[in-house]
DNA sequence: GTTTAAATTAAACACTTGTTTAGTTTTGTT
DNA sequence: AACAAAACTAAACAAGTGTTTAATTTAAAC
């Protein structure tokens, strides 16, 4: 898939990536997303029309590709365990390496207001859940995942432990000693992962 | 303990917190908490100081607290596994019906500006650390719980999942059929409360 | 009842906000 | 080279921002 924006629009939606992830939505400012893009202030509402829409093409130039890597997992000839551990290491890897787009997100979608704009937001979600799902079922059918776990209360699992920790980077860095950035980036690929790995499995396979 | 402000004072505090937990900080005006208050635009600096200086306020208003109920729970005479269920039972509760300001801390504790002035926060989040580890060192004493779980991670999954689960509110009440705001609470207190707990003793207990 | 301090007010201050306008420059096409 | 469309600019706009000022009202102390 081609993307729909140009260079110059590209340019624009990166530093505002990075500006809105830092200071928020209504903490950034177009004047400043245009300073540090170096174009005119003009040139935001020229290409997007507003501040509002300049969002809106910024999630959806972010987040066009997740559905089809999660399909491509799908297909993919693994126990389901082995399949739920790679969905988990997808997602961390996936939000890690685009933090920007996904803290955004994090913190815009429960504005009412930006309610209805992230509606396809909305859709590619209810997409993932169906993957989920789809794997989950699979493993209850062999017999080897529990039958009375609540599936859509998984992704919050996964997620919300992923996003509870790197938004209290600050504290989990001191806590844990995590001096460089290289450090929490590597204890966020082996530790954090495995531990929700495992917190996951558990809660799957554990029966009371 | 009482509480050093007056009721001008707690009558401002509680206004932010509604406003601050809906808009964010930075999308709410003082012009709006004044007008919302019914108070004078200047009564907030008068009072306060600055905005910046009225959201610590809030802070310690809202999380004075909460130590004392761990610390009680910590001498109640239970089985591990039982004061684990308590712990989440009452953190998600205490953040349930304090929603406005954990909201708040949440979305602000990460930015760089917040740091220092929510030191106390930080120090208050420790001192709960530290009481989970005894009830989990306690647990892995007796033999109940296994040893290989990184502790400063099960908090994120607990508060996570949780939080997750509430910032995507809109999402998960059209899901999962919520359709009052009561339907959304009792799913709060009951199958998202069991899940979490379920969740973190399967994690605690399950032998791979 | 007068004095003194605290509480409250409307207005002004200086500055930032998102957006629009009316030009100017650049680019591509014939 | 001439033209038209696209890209870009500085300036202005109206509205909103947090904070301060100086004046007034209310309350407490004597």
């Amino acid at each position: 898939m081609k993307s729909n924006f140009n260079d110059k629009q590209i340019q624009i939606l990166e530093v505002a990536e990075t500006l809105f992830a830092e200071k928020g939505f209504e903490g950034t400012s177009i004047r400043t997303i245009a300073k540090v893009a170096q174009i005119n202030v003009a040139m935001v509402s020229y290409y997007f029309g507003s501040k509002e829409r300049l969002l809106e093409s910024l999630i959806v130039y972010r987040t066009s590709d997740l559905k089809n890597q999660l399909e491509n997992l799908l297909q993919e000839d693994l126990e389901p365990i082995e399949k739920i551990n790679k969905l988990i290491e997808l997602y961390i890897n996936r939000i890690n390496s685009n933090r920007g787009i996904y803290r955004i997100l994090h913190f815009e979608f429960t504005s009412k207001k930006r309610e209805q704009n992230l509606q396809a937001f909305s859709e590619l979600r209810k997409g993932n859940l169906k993957s989920l799902e789809t794997i989950i079922e699979e493993g209850q059918k062999k017999g080897i995942f529990r039958k009375d776990v609540i599936i859509p209360l998984i992704t919050p699992t996964i997620l919300g432990t992923f996003f509870h920790f790197h938004m209290n980077k600050p504290f989990f860095a001191n806590l844990l000693n995590l001096k460089t950035e290289d450090l929490y980036n590597n204890y966020i690929k082996t530790n954090l992962t495995k531990h929700i790995q495992q917190t996951i499995k558990a809660l799957l396979i554990y029966e009371s």
